[in-house]
DNA sequence: TATCGAATACCTACAAGTAGGTAGAAACTC
DNA sequence: GAGTTTCTACCTACTTGTAGGTATTCGATA
């Protein structure tokens, strides 16, 4: 199955080039892009379906970190990978919090850039080399403010079971009000919204 | 993790051979028992926690396959393993269709039990040799009557990707309604009748 | 001990999924 | 051409999940 991307950035020759190199790759098809946000949710709705959305975080109308979070509410397992430049270290900590899952600069190889690709459509995180430097020396794990607690983690793996949250409270004998609160705290963790996302989230980054 | 299995059959003797047989294997445990399906689904509401139920099929109060009817529709992700005399074959075609996983003989060896509940807890089908040369006879696959149309395997890619009805109706141009008759097509063909079970189904069984 | 994280529980309102139907049009098969 | 499968669409009723809150208790630790 070839992964759907969708490309965007207010400068058309930039989507342009992107999609001349990501052609190359038989696994990988550009199936739209918009120039700011606004436009990709508006393409969204009308049923274009993507699996990575390429994102530049600078836009007329609505920027990349605000369109980003609006995505993982709407459409939380579309994957976001941000086209940073160079200089633009001090919005990629937003991005990450908005629910970005790579950031690529724009100067990016052919390589790495299908790499980049491919990395955050399997969930996992990709970071430029130019990046990582800096990154590195704030956090050791980008996502050390969303782990779970013990009893969090109890209850993920539960959903992924196919448990509803009537069978997992009289299961743990705890009121189903209490688990929805875990549900919810899972949620905003994760940044996923949906029942359904957590059991990819479950079976694909827990064991 | 340990898999979590319940017996459930009217002869207290066999219970506890079984028991005696699975609690050499150390990644399995024998967490509770039942006498038939109806004590069985009260276990269950009661909070126990399961995923493997290796049940018999003639069973007073409530057999085998009934139980499996009602478990599959209250548990769908719970695997049931039939437990079969050597002369039960015409009741398998039944149990198939109640939604069973595996079926084992009762004289089954230690080695053949332990990976009998193994492969079904891993979603795969098991069936005793002893049982195999009559079932093949009727059937090349056992899950022919299941098998998806088309449209049916691009909704549950759709919906394994976290979409909703409603995004999916409006990313094939047809009514939410459709999307949901061919969802619960999907849930009737498979015996998983839960969001997150068909979620589960897609990551494991198809690639 | 004062504070913080974790676990618990409740509230309202709305969105989405589940279960049981029926039924017509198009496409494919014998 | 007749029959079957597939895809489509609608209906009602009910359950479950999602999203935004607030708030108390308990235990660890700074």
């Amino acid at each position: 199955m070839t992964i759907k991307v969708i490309v965007v950035d207010d400068h058309q020759l930039f989507i342009d080039g992107i999609k001349a190199i990501l052609s190359k790759d038989i696994g990988i098809e550009v199936v739209g892009h918009a120039n700011n946000g606004f436009e990709l949710l508006k393409t969204l709705e009308n049923g274009l379906i993507a699996d990575v959305v390429m994102m530049d975080i600078r836009m007329p109308v609505m920027d990349g970190i605000m369109t980003t979070r609006v995505l993982k509410k709407e459409y939380p397992d579309i994957a976001v990978l941000v086209l940073s430049m160079y200089n633009q270290e001090e919005d990629l900590e937003e991005m990450s919090l908005a629910g970005a899952k790579g950031y690529l600069v724009k100067n990016a190889g052919k390589a790495e850039m299908i790499k980049a690709v491919h990395t955050v459509y399997n969930k996992r995180e990709f970071v430029s080399e130019e990046l990582r430097a800096k990154h590195n020396a704030s956090s050791t794990s980008p996502n050390q403010k969303f782990r779970l607690t013990r009893r969090e983690k109890e209850i993920l793996e539960l959903i992924a079971k196919g448990r509803t949250s009537l069978q997992i409270a009289k299961s743990l004998s705890i009121s189903k009000m209490t688990v929805d609160t875990h549900r919810k705290n899972i949620h905003k963790k994760l940044g996923i919204s949906s029942n359904t996302g957590l059991v990819r989230y479950a079976l694909t980054e827990l064991d």
